[in-house]
DNA sequence: CATTGTCCCTGGAAGC
DNA sequence: TGCTTCCAGGGACAAT
């Protein structure tokens, strides 16, 4: 499942094998996933335009294009960016064919993925709040974002306006490393736990992004590869197996009906 | 505005 | 063995 750490690992090793190619043709297998926009809309608007850059924001991806649109693609749960795959896989939802013979499959098992072109930065800039990896993210602007908010701190990292590319395992993780209860209000934190959470996520994206992410599910590179940062994992998705710290069992808590996995011995109320 | 619940989607696992 | 139900979770959306 495609957080912060996959997306920007997708984003760098797709870039050097898709900038300034052209698109000369794009195959729609599944109009749902260009919605609203037509197929063929879909098509007229791609075809023919060169890719000029690819960046990641979030857990979007945002392409270029020359004709001054850009093509922004959420994998969500089980979406994947495959570059010139061998055969057609299976949920294969769109096929982008490059000028050079290569091609780039969109695939999404669940399809809950979302392709969207726009002119603008707003569709995707006003959903998210701040990069926790750029400079400008200070511990005092996390600090201010956590001020006054009673819901529970898991919740709040899950919300892409506080910060932008968190999910429900690198929260996990980080909430572990941080010695935090994924129940504690997040206004509630002192200072101490604020830093400890602080350095703890951008710890945590550090280094998946240097394990090439974490294959749980359906994560793949787009060479097909997996990554390794789910062996590092502490917590996440670890229910019942002990504790690395401590050997406490890892317990399960729904949280917003999203699973959360924690150590209750490690991270106290 | 902050918060919470529901829905979307599919396939593997678990339960019967 | 084969059926049904549950579960995974990002985020849009509606309700409060």
């Amino acid at each position: 499942m495609p957080e912060l750490p996959e997306v920007e690992t997708i984003k760098r090793e797709l870039e050097p094998h898709i900038i300034g190619k052209k698109i000369t043709a794009v195959t729609v297998y599944d109009a749902r996933i260009v919605y609203p926009l037509s197929a063929s809309a879909f098509q007229g608007r791609i075809t023919g335009q060169r890719i000029e850059n690819l960046r990641r924001r979030g857990k979007y991806l945002i392409f270029q294009l020359s004709n001054s649109n850009r093509l922004v693609v959420h994998l969500r749960m089980s979406g994947a960016l495959l570059l010139n795959p061998p055969e057609l896989l299976p949920h294969t939802r769109l096929v982008f064919h490059f000028d050079d013979g290569s091609e780039l499959a969109l695939t999404d098992r669940r399809r809950l993925g979302i392709v969207l072109l726009t002119d603008s930065e707003k569709p995707v800039e006003d959903r998210l709040g701040p990069e926790p990896l750029e400079p400008r993210f200070t511990v005092e602007e996390f600090a201010n974002r956590l001020h006054r908010r009673r819901a529970p701190i898991k919740a709040v990292l899950l919300d892409q306006k506080v910060i932008a590319g968190i999910g429900n395992m690198y929260a996990d993780e980080a909430l572990f490393q941080a010695r935090i209860h994924p129940l504690h209000p997040a206004g509630d934190l002192s200072p101490e736990e604020i830093q400890r959470l602080y350095n703890a996520i951008r710890e945590i994206l550090c280094s998946a992004i240097d394990y090439k992410g974490a294959s749980v599910d359906t994560y793949q590179r787009p060479g097909g590869e997996l990554g390794t940062a789910h062996f590092n994992f502490n917590v996440a998705h670890c229910r019942g197996e002990p504790c690395h710290i401590c050997g406490t069992p890892i317990q399960r808590l729904a949280i917003r009906n999203r699973g959360s996995y924690f150590c209750p011995n490690c991270q106290k109320y």
